[in-house]
RNA sequence: GGCGGCAUGGCCAAGUGGUUAAGGCGACGGUCUGCAAAAUCGUUAUCCCCGGUUCGACUCCGGGUGCCGCCUCCA
């Protein structure tokens, strides 16, 4: 792509501190790296969002017209895997690969694209080892007993994306855990640790270990983006000290104009107010929810805040004996603060209920409905031989989209500009009174094919709308219990009630309807039903 | 204690010094309907407080207050 022609991107970098313009090394070109998991346990939705964020940047990038580079590491070697190996008398390496399978499939499930390049830890030893002894070579790391540190006071630009002062930080380093006296500083952090016994190791030249914490993803991108890149991606909690120390890392082995050009933080998810911790009550992985709403609309509900805001999820539980909302401490203890029945909390679990997300999943019906009704209504009308300007808010729609979009990858403001359409293709498709056949026809035509491009920057209405309904439809009646048969016999007698115009007989099944949880639409090629 | 962030209608949430301050949910009223529902239309805010800069500030600066995060593993 011409760099001429290349839209304005801003998004906002965290180590200036403000939104800048988007200019990549390589005009039309971007190269990505997003920290991943550390590969321990069952994806979190924090993982999930911390995945999301970019896909959708890459997305958006992709359709502006950038060729992108997108990594996103596995951090397979790590105290906690071989911690878990160990406890379960298995390889640390096979923990890794089981929970990165299911991680995999976790992020496929929120239709989160792969990265092109997904680099292991376990693959890049000996990068790391180059890379710690450049380090070392440049008085910037030592060695003590086989293991190795960084040495901070020699980089001179450190704190500087965190915005901390070495001198603060050596003066409460200390107060909250115990300091290693074989480091030259507090602050020092390992790039290489050694072996004990019965743990995995790795050959070098301070025998064998593994690599710290940080020293992966230095190694990583430079590896498979080179030593400068353009965006670096991650949790917010990873400012400090990991994105820190990574950039003491690269820049002190490659030179201080080098690595990541913009540095990218996406907030957290909160639940109830408060950030998610495993404490029982807010702590929820990934397919604890898809279980209990469809993953598309997950996605769409955490697409509806924007990326650096904190994201609430408000949670109810109900007291499975007495039906009353259960506050915080009864969702921890079990016991009830009205009846003061005790139950299993892994019983309470399984019927919490996000309301967010049940406006989201809504939502996705409503949109999900109108593309379908689209789509029919398209198959069936005849397509005018002239052309007419389409309904203003539907002429708007992609390019406010866009616009959202370009501005740090709004996607809050972005998905508002849908509303407009939404509400007058549906006007259309009720009924074409006061506009023309050609207005109608292409309005709607040209609505759908501008959503088409809206799902793939997000990810989100791109699948078959009816096949989308239906298996939303099935998904609820099976959590619900409900028998589709006996609501379809019911919704037959009705329809017979209502020829007659037998309208009591014909209230007192929809009525009947009702107490399943079922709600009527009656309309001019018959009636059907869709959950309340 | 240090550093960073946030504060917009009943709730959620955009907002790039001058815009009618998006949008969603809810509520209320209308259209449609046998009645409903769904759909649709309309109504529903002056932006935590105090100063300052400016012709003009929700937007910039300073000071409060209140939340939250990081400083230890964490997305």
């Amino acid at each position: 792509m011409n760099a001429a022609t290349l839209p304005t991107i801003s998004l906002f970098d965290t180590m200036t501190g403000r939104k800048q313009e988007l200019q990549t090394l390589e005009p039309g070109h971007c190269g990505m790296y997003c920290c991943g998991p550390t590969v321990y346990g069952l994806s979190h939705l924090g993982n999930a969002r911390a995945a999301l964020v970019p896909d959708v940047m890459v997305r958006f990038l992709r359709h502006q017209g950038y060729e992108v580079k997108y990594v996103r590491n596995i951090t397979d070697i790590d105290d906690k895997i071989i911690k878990l190996g160990s406890e379960e008398g298995i390889p640390a390496q096979e923990v890794a690969d089981r929970y990165a399978a299911e991680y995999k499939r976790d992020m496929a499930d929120l239709n989160i694209l792969d990265p092109d390049v997904e680099p292991r830890v376990s693959e890049h030893v000996p990068q790391i080892v180059d890379l710690v002894q450049t380090l070392i070579d440049k008085d910037l790391a030592y060695e003590v007993e086989g293991d190795v540190y960084y040495r901070i006071k020699n980089f001179k630009g450190y704190g500087k994306l965190s915005k901390r002062n070495i001198e603060e930080m050596l003066e409460s380093a200390g107060s909250r855990i115990d300091v290693d006296q074989r480091k030259e500083s507090p602050l020092d952090f390992a790039l290489w640790k050694a072996a004990k016994p019965g743990e995995p190791g790795w050959d070098s030249p301070w025998g064998q270990g593994r690599p710290g914490w940080h020293i992966e993803c230095s190694a990583m991108s430079s590896t498979h983006l080179g030593d400068s890149f353009d965006i670096h991606g991650g949790g917010r909690d990873l400012i400090f000290p990991h994105h820190e120390n990574e950039i003491a890392q690269s820049q002190g082995a490659h030179g201080e104009d080098t690595y990541a050009r913009y540095w990218s933080h996406n907030g957290f998810i909160d639940f109830d107010g408060e950030k998610m911790s495993k404490s029982l009550g807010n702590f929820f992985t990934t397919r604890e929810i898809t279980a209990l709403y469809d993953p598309e609309a997950v996605r769409y509900f955490l697409l509806t805040v924007h990326y650096r805001s904190g994201l609430n999820f408000e949670v109810e539980v109900k007291c499975p004996s007495c039906g009353a909302l259960m506050d915080k401490e009864g969702q921890e203890s079990g016991r009830c603060p009205t009846c003061e029945t005790e139950t299993p909390t892994d019983v309470l679990r399984k019927q919490v209920r996000f309301p967010g997300l049940e406006e989201a999943d809504d939502r996705m019906a409503y949109i999900y409905s109108t593309l379908s009704q689209a789509r029919r209504f398209l198959a069936t009308a005849k397509k005018p031989g002239n052309e007419e300007p389409v309904t203003s808010g539907v002429e708007g729609m992609l390019m406010t989209f866009v616009a959202h979009m370009r501005n740090d990858f709004n996607t809050s403001g972005a998905l508002g500009a849908l509303s407009k359409a939404l509400g007058e293709v549906n006007g259309l498709l009720d009924s074409g009174k006061g506009v023309s056949k050609a207005v109608r026809y292409l309005t709607i035509e040209r609505f759908v094919s501008d959503m088409a491009e809206v799902a793939d920057i997000l990810g989100c209405f791109g699948q078959d709308p009816d096949q989308w309904l239906a298996n939303r439809r099935d998904g609820k009646a099976a959590r619900m219990g409900l028998d589709i048969a006996k609501v379809e016999n019911l919704l037959v007698k009705r329809t017979t009630a209502r020829g007659d115009k037998d309208w009591e007989a014909a209230d007192r099944i929809r009525d009947e309807l009702t107490e399943l949880g079922v709600g009527v639409q009656d309309g001019p090629d018959g009636s059907v039903w869709s959950f309340l």
